[in-house]
DNA sequence: ACAAAAGTGTTTATAATACACCCATGA
DNA sequence: TCATGGGTGTATTATAAACACTTTTGT
């Protein structure tokens, strides 16, 4: 799709979206031992903003969650659940709008009016595996990055406090939320969970008792060791007994050490 | 306000409000050893609803709600706390309302249409002592009621789910929610406060263990003892320390038996 | 004296925490 | 054989839960 077509289907999206609201999702992802948000930088500019849509007259808000989610991932069956719906009138800025939006290049009347409305956002908080996720950037994007929580780039409007709340989200909910199973590969060592936990609950946890807590809890299936070439036991690989696992979150999985 | 009035009041006011969006309140309250919720009746009809509002252009989302509230109680400074927003498609009922408005008697074209339109609303969660408020009923409903949450009526659209939705974030937050600051009287026994305990939580909890826990915390100071003419012994009337109180909700304050 | 409910104490079971020990592995 | 990290065990402490004992009060 070229910039012109681009833009007169954008026009026609907006037509046919309720005014005044949107969704922005923060993904989360985990790699290198560290939570990553999944991150969009405007054309041209410094500031990234958060994957989000609006939503269409007959759409299901959630549904326009999960829409954005699938397009810019590639993945389905997201997980994803709404933290919190953010409706100060201070956090519309439309003298930032307005400079981003020439930057990126639009010079249309209608999107222009779109975009200085006063919206209030319900945001979003997804579970990814980040090495599934084939990322989309888009018409208005340079480009589309996962970025670690503990160091963030500049976000437009009120986008850091979006994400500020979703991760304090994920570690209240922790216990009721499928952080294993959905941020983690399939096969994974202890040890890896571990790291995991760590980096949501930010602090260390103890070894010992984190496995054996864990392993009580019958939620893992042991497979065969990992030959790993280090000079030291080769670990257990596990994965999740999915049905186990959905079955207790339930009630809650809690595990702080 | 004669009726005339208040229906070109009311046009005015959508006029000036966001489209597409509202709050919705679920006030609660305690009494009788039973949690109550606020409730409206629409004139004529048996359907009841909970406080609304729609959202001014230039007004901050929790202050709609604050708005209601202190419309509806007579209260001010009442603690409200967000807790989901209902954006299905499914939520509205073109139909159901239609027939209410006729009941109700408004037949101007702008209300209704206004009433017509797909809107997602935010659900806020309110803590009030009931012998405080003064309820105010207006031009649609014909009462205004405490009912209690195992007893409650018919409602409209999906405020049924609303109601139970908050409930479940009492519940959930209740470590995080000053609820016995909010729902009981200034000073009270501690077997008031663990009957409020049990109201909220569902189940009984043991006497012993309550009274321990709790005194431990520092969050009471003890008053002289309360003469009931009863044949035992008297119990002591306490009052809430309220910056220790607040200082440890901060970080939760759990005494689930 | 007795019943009823308040206040306090005791016992037991369970879970959290810290840390120690042995095992497997490659250098 | 030594260092490294994995798996498991144990001792200590803290908390939860059940319930027993004593006190106060009006009848």
């Amino acid at each position: 799709m070229d910039i012109e077509n681009f833009k007169s289907q954008f026009q026609a999206d907006i037509k046919n979206s309720i005014p005044s609201h949107s969704v922005d999702c923060v993904v989360i992802g985990y790699a290198q031992e560290k939570l990553k948000i999944l991150t969009l930088k405007f054309k041209n500019t410094e500031f990234w903003s958060l994957p989000g849509r609006f939503i269409e007259q007959e759409e299901d808000m959630n549904v326009a969650a999960l829409r954005v989610l699938e397009f810019r991932t590639g993945l389905q069956n997201i997980f994803l659940e709404q933290f919190y719906t953010f409706g100060n009138t201070s956090r519309s800025d439309k003298k930032q709008m307005n400079a981003i939006l020439k930057k990126v290049g639009i010079s249309s009347e209608i999107t222009i009016n779109w975009f200085k409305q006063r919206f209030i956002s319900t945001g979003y908080m997804a579970l990814v595996d980040v090495n599934k996720c084939i990322l989309q950037s888009d018409i208005f994007s340079e480009s589309i990055e996962w970025k670690s929580i503990d160091d963030l780039p500049i976000f437009i409007l009120d986008h850091k406090e979006i994400v500020s709340k979703a991760v304090r989200h994920l570690r209240n909910q922790m216990n009721y939320l499928p952080v294993g199973i959905t941020l983690l590969p399939e096969i994974f060592t202890l040890k890896e969970l571990q790291k995991l936990y760590e980096a949501i609950l930010q602090k260390p946890l103890d070894r010992g008792n984190f496995q054996r807590k864990i392993l009580k809890l019958g939620i893992l299936i042991r497979l065969e060791k990992q030959l790993l070439g280090k000079a030291h036991k080769a670990p257990y690989l596990y994965k999740f007994d999915e049905k186990r696992y959905t079955e207790l979150l339930e009630n809650g999985i809690g595990f702080v050490s």
